[in-house]
Order: structure tokens, then C-alpha cells, then sequence
RNA sequence: GGAGAGAUGUCUGAGUGGUUGAAGGAGCACGCCUGGAAAGCGUGUGUAUCUUAACGGGUACCGAGGGUUCGAAUCCCUCUCUCUCCGCCA
């Protein structure tokens, strides 16, 4: 949420920033135009109502008084009866004025940072650096590979529950867990991340502190006769475990890792990536998330990125990292870096992880603040990434593992995860 | 799911419908005292928002939302959460 004195006191750059990634600006009917109009509409009210309040906290004080002194206070009483009803009635006014106002900043998305390089498609991201030597032998694609070994079933995924799941067996399970245990040690013993387990489902408040409500809901599992939903990421519920805290300033930064299912309905991508686990609606990831300061966060960012880079490195993946540009970057973040891993069997990178500063916006909605020694509580920045999409790396190890004799070579870090596992032949199991 | 109890500031803990933003205590900050510390004494110590050059002032907030009333932390209704007991379960 964008700070909502904003709107009248650095209104310019706020348009410009707001402009810049495609947002409507202009239209009175805009979350950016009902906010202005709102927000004029909403302190007038609110003076009006407060100075109606004044006056009758002011009477009703002198009755107060009066009658503890056994006075006669029936001229006063009389008067107020007819005020008090208008208190209310301008009142209820404000409140709605108000309530209108604050959902209309909760649709405006974050402005973007200064750096961000501006362009009209995800084409204009710029890429930072690459790491490793991508093979440019032919390689099957892993729903091929997977489904040769024995190790990916993707219909008895659909079976189950229908596109976009896939029952992982044998090898694949374990490779799965295996990732999952190897992330989250990398972080907590070599990054110093503190680790968290946390609820994957959450309610429409901690849905609207880190942004996907109110403007996202088709894109989330709502639960029925709830007001509920699972999360998309475990973004949410960690971010969140700060809300409507003061912390202090000596105890940030804070960073924690988390470990979570996520659950997508992938609502505007019919189509895209139907075949494989690129595309899932549930899948396993870890998570980085970091509260601290806003002078910190664009510093904080990069070395977020570069923790989930190191699962990269120590898995021996071939990546990319790009800059999101202004037409890319999501609703929520100020800042974005995607890493991006190379499969061989699409001969291109594909997103693995995206690593996102959100300044203060998700500290203004999530009512996280912290204080530095008697100063007033401000908002506190948030960042978060992915480190990693687990499925994705599975499909990445898969790929750039893959032996001419239909093998996979399992990366030498990983191995202990796997009971010494140092490649998957063809499937043994009974399956 | 059934029955009961509860929710007040950083914490603890009062609160009779009327100068209560909220007693008392603890904590914290500053000052005095001290060789230094402790103890003691004194002062201060919420958030948000509007207004003001500033000092200051207004308003709202005692789990959330409604209602009664001239006036609600206090009375009524609904909801959420916590605790205890029962039931059911991993």
C-alpha cells in the first residue's frame, strides 16, 4: 500500500512512478483517480464529524457535571438530542467515505523504484550475468525422461485430481524431499536464516497484507464457507507473522526460510505449459523472506539473490539472473530479480526463483512497523524470494543430469540427501 | 461439535455509564543521590489521523463489528480468538 499522505503530498512522483509500470493514472475511475477524489471527499467528512464530536464531548462533559452537582441540566440534554443524531449521521458518512478510500489504495500497486529499467514486455528484462556452461546437446524434455525412468507419473496425477498434478515415485520422491532438506540447510547453517514452519492456509487479512487480496482472489483456492485461502507462497504466511507489530530496530534485519506447499489456479495461463511440472497448481518451494529497513532493502536485495543463486552454484545448474522491467514486475514488488535456470530440452531459461524487494508497501498493508530508539514507528521493508521452486529444480536436474543411456547424474552436494544416491538408473520399483 | 470462563497500554493489574487515554505496580528513559553500583527520591513514558511555522490543540482507539444513551472500557446483540471441561480424533 502506497503511503496514503502520498497522494497529496509528493502526488507527481507518485503518477510518474505509478505510470511507469502501466497503471492508469488519468481515469477518474482508476484506483489512482477514486483514491484523489476519496481521499478529499474523506477529510472533509472526517473534519465535519470530529468537530461535531467536539462539541458534543463538550456538552456532555457540562451534564456530566452539572448533574454530579445535583444542577438541572435539561436545556443542555434537549439541545443534544437532536445533535447527536446528526453526529451519527455525518459520522457514518466519514466511516464510508473512509472505507471507500482504503480499498481504493489497496488496488493501486507498489511505485516502482527508480532503477527499474523501464519496457513494454517481459522482452526488455535485463540480464545481469549468467553462471555455467548451459549443454547444447539435444535433450528429451523431462515429462520424456521422468515417464522413461519410471519416476513421473503424470496421469495418475490427472487421475487423481486432474491437469497441472503429477505424482512423483521412487527417485523422483525422494529427490523432492531431498531438495527440500538440502535448501533449507544451505540457509540456515551456511546463510543464517532462522527457520519457520507456518500454517498453507491463511485468512483474507494476511491475504491482503502482502498484496495478492484484494486484487488477486482468481488466482488463489478459496476454501468453502471460508473465508479462507490456501497460499500461493509462503511469502504470505511469514511475512506475515509480523503483522500489526512494532519490532525493534536492533532486532532487524530479520530473515527467515521456510519451507511450504504452495497452490496456484493459474487462472490466466490456460494453456501455457500444460505438458510437464513447469506449470503445477501445487508445488513444493523454500522460501527467504527478510524484514528490515527501508534504506536496507535494495542492499538486503542483493544479498538475497545471491543466497538463492548458491543453491544454483551448489547444484551445479546453469543459470541466468535478469532485472525485471517496468512492465514485468508485480503488483506488490519495487523491485524484482528473477533467476532464471537453462533447460536443454527447450534450449532456453526458464524462471526458478524471483527475488523481490516491496520497500515498504507490504509493511504499510501488513501494519509492520519497527521503531528506532524514541523515534516514531515506521514502516519496515520487505523482501522475499524463492530459494528455490523445488519442482522446477527437479525438472532442471532431470534435464542437465541426463546421461545418453536415459540416466540422471545426481549433483555431488545433493547426494547426501539421497542416501549416497549418484544417479537414478531406469526404475526399479514396483510401481 | 456441546458447556463454561475470559480478552484493558511494553508487561502486570484496577475500573461505580459522566473531567478515564484510562488508577496502582513493574519495566524503560532522563535527573538527583553515590567513589562506582544497588536501593531510594523526582520527572517522563501508547498508536493513528487532522490542524499548527512551532508550542499546542481536535478526533478516534480498552479483541472486532453493530446497538442503546446527551454521554459507553463499563449496558445489549453478533463475530473472532484464548483458556477449562466433555465429545471426536492424527
Amino acid at each position: 500500500m502506497i503511503d496514503r499522505q502520498s497522494i497529496r503530498r509528493s502526488f507527481d512522483e507518485m503518477s510518474a512512478a505509478l505510470a511507469r509500470r502501466g497503471a492508469d493514472v488519468v481515469a477518474p475511475n482508476s484506483p489512482w483517480g477514486r483514491a484523489q477524489a476519496l481521499d478529499i471527499k474523506q477529510r472533509e467528512l472526517k473534519a465535519e464529524a470530529e468537530s461535531l464530536q467536539a462539541e458534543r464531548n463538550k456538552v456532555s462533559k457540562l451534564i456530566g457535571q452539572k448533574k454530579g452537582a445535583g444542577e438541572d441540566a435539561s436545556a443542555e440534554l434537549a439541545a443534544m438530542g437532536n445533535a447527536s443524531r446528526q453526529v451519527k449521521e455525518i459520522e457514518a458518512q466519514a466511516k464510508e467515505a473512509d472505507a471507500q478510500f482504503s480499498a481504493a489504495l489497496l488496488e493501486i500497486p507498489n511505485p516502482l523504484h527508480e532503477s527499474v529499467p523501464s519496457g513494454s514486455s517481459e522482452d526488455d528484462n535485463i540480464e545481469i550475468r549468467r553462471w555455467g556452461t548451459p549443454r547444447s546437446d539435444e535433450v528429451p524434455a523431462h515429462w520424456d525422461i521422468g515417464t522413461d525412468l519410471g519416476i513421473l507419473d503424470f496421469e495418475a496425477g490427472a487421475t487423481l485430481a486432474g491437469s497441472r498434478f503429477t505424482v512423483l515415485k521412487g527417485a523422483a520422491a525422494r529427490l523432492e524431499r531431498g531438495l527440500m532438506q538440502f535448501m533449507l540447510d544451505t540457509h540456515v547453517d551456511k546463510h543464517g536464516y532462522d527457520e519457520v514452519w507456518v500454517p498453507a492456509i491463511v485468512n483474507r487479512k494476511t491475504m491482503t497484507g502482502t498484496g495478492q487480496l484484494p486484487k488477486f482472489e482468481d488466482d488463489l483456492y478459496k476454501l468453502e464457507g471460508e473465508d479462507a485461502f490456501l497460499i500461493p507462497t509462503a511469502e504470505v504466511p511469514v511475512t506475515n507473522l509480523y503483522q500489526d507489530q512494532i519490532l525493534d530496530a536492533s532486532s532487524l534485519p530479520r530473515r527467515h526460510c521456510a519451507y511450504t506447499p504452495c497452490f496456484r489456479r493459474e487462472a490466466g495461463s490456460a494453456g501455457r505449459d500444460m505438458r510437464g511440472m513447469i506449470r503445477q497448481h501445487q508445488f513444493d518451494k523454500v522460501e527467504l523472506v527478510h524484514i528490515t529497513t527501508a534504506e536496507r532493502a535494495l542492499s538486503e536485495l542483493e544479498e538475497l539473490t545471491a543466497h538463492a543463486e548458491a543453491i544454483l552454484q551448489a547444484l551445479e545448474l546453469p543459470y541466468r539472473m535478469v532485472e525485471l522491467c517496468s512492465a514485468d514486475i508485480g503488483f506488490s514488488a519495487q523491485k524484482t530479480y528473477d533467476l532464471e535456470v537453462w533447460l536443454p530440452s527447450q534450449q532456453c531459461y526458464r524462471e526458478i526463483s524471483s527475488c523481490s524487494s516491496f520497500g515498504q508497501f507490504q509493511g504499510r498493508r501488513a501494519g509492520i512497523r519497527y521503531r528506532e530508539e524514541s523515534d516514531k514507528p515506521q514502516p519496515v521493508a520487505t523482501l522475499n524470494g524463492s530459494a528455490l521452486a523445488i519442482g522446477r529444480t527437479l525438472v532442471a536436474i532431470l534435464e542437465n543430469g541426463w546421461q545418453q543411456d536415459g540416466s540422471i547424474l545426481i549433483p555431488t552436494a545433493l547426494q547426501p540427501y539421497l542416501g549416497g544416491m549418484k544417479s537414478i538408473q531406469s526404475n526399479t520399483l514396483t510401481l
